[in-house]
DNA sequence: GGTATAATGATAAAGATAATCAATATCGTA
DNA sequence: TACGATATTGATTATCTTTATCATTATACC
């Protein structure tokens, strides 16, 4: 199912409604493939619909996260961040503590692994996340460094 | 070396003081294997002491990170927890999701695949952090649960 | 002991997320 | 299409944690 079909299911199924700035938020954020703090969303749909508040873009990317179509990502910075999922893979990331930079990683081998290990433990695994910290090959590289 | 003794070495390398309170605040902290926030912390050693303020734990706790005697835990609940470093094997954590027990988890086979991947990217690793959310096995049992 | 200056505690500021509330929009129903 | 229950909105405030400020006090080196 393509996923604004998806979001529009979940907002029926849970009673709730189609708003214009629930169409436009959703719209913008699948067209946007970033990880998004909430402000980042209000800023670029502000540009072009001056109607929308800042409360509003909060509620609609925690709708978002409930849909599933999207996930939160927390590098620890203080400010939560908002990733597509719904028709994703699974991955984690590996951020360059200097410049941010950051890529997406992912080993089936690796997840595997972290199965086992929550198997052996008895516990009944909903999620992780895995973050790596270090510097990116460009931060790395004596005498060329930051962004 | 013994902890106390390379906080204090931390702090005259750095041109920093002893004080009554840094002093307590160090042998609290190490007497108490937990993973602490700042009011944690705080409420312990206030028990004792009526003359500690919160911005003087709080600036304790970052020194202590900063010496490597402790560093900082972020489950993505919005609260900044510490834990023991020094003279203690890196671990990751498996939490559960419904009463917030947690164990520690370590795999020589999960760090090392996560060097290669880190290595395939060009990246140089400082940290990780791998969090694994769950059920543990008394809430994960159908009948009982919660804590 | 004297002195430069680091440290402290109380308080305020910052910065993000969540709650409040009167006004408005939505949508099943008639 | 109009009605009406109620979900939604935007502006604002509240909340919560971490960080900054600053006058006062304590430390360490001489
Ligand atoms: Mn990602
Ligand atoms: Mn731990
Ligand atoms: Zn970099
Ligand atoms: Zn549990």
């Amino acid at each position: 199912m393509e996923a604004i079909a998806k979001f529009n299911q979940f907002l029926r199924q849970k009673g709730l409604r189609r708003t214009k700035q629930r169409d436009e938020l959703v719209e913008v954020f699948l067209r946007t493939e970033k990880h998004l703090s909430t402000q980042d969303l209000f800023d670029i749909v502000r540009k072009k619909d001056k109607d929308v508040g800042y409360a509003t873009v909060a509620r609609t990317l925690k709708l978002l996260a409930e849909s599933g179509l999207c996930r939160v990502v927390d590098f620890g910075d203080g400010v939560q961040r908002f990733e597509h999922k719904y028709g994703h893979e699974h991955h984690d990331h590996l951020i360059c503590l200097k410049c941010g930079r950051f890529v997406e990683i992912y080993s089936k081998k690796l997840e595997k692994l972290q199965d086992e290990i929550v198997k052996k433990h008895g516990y009944i695994q909903e999620y992780h996340k895995l973050h790596i910290f270090g510097l990116c090959p460009r931060c790395g590289k004596p005498g060329k460094r930051g962004k």
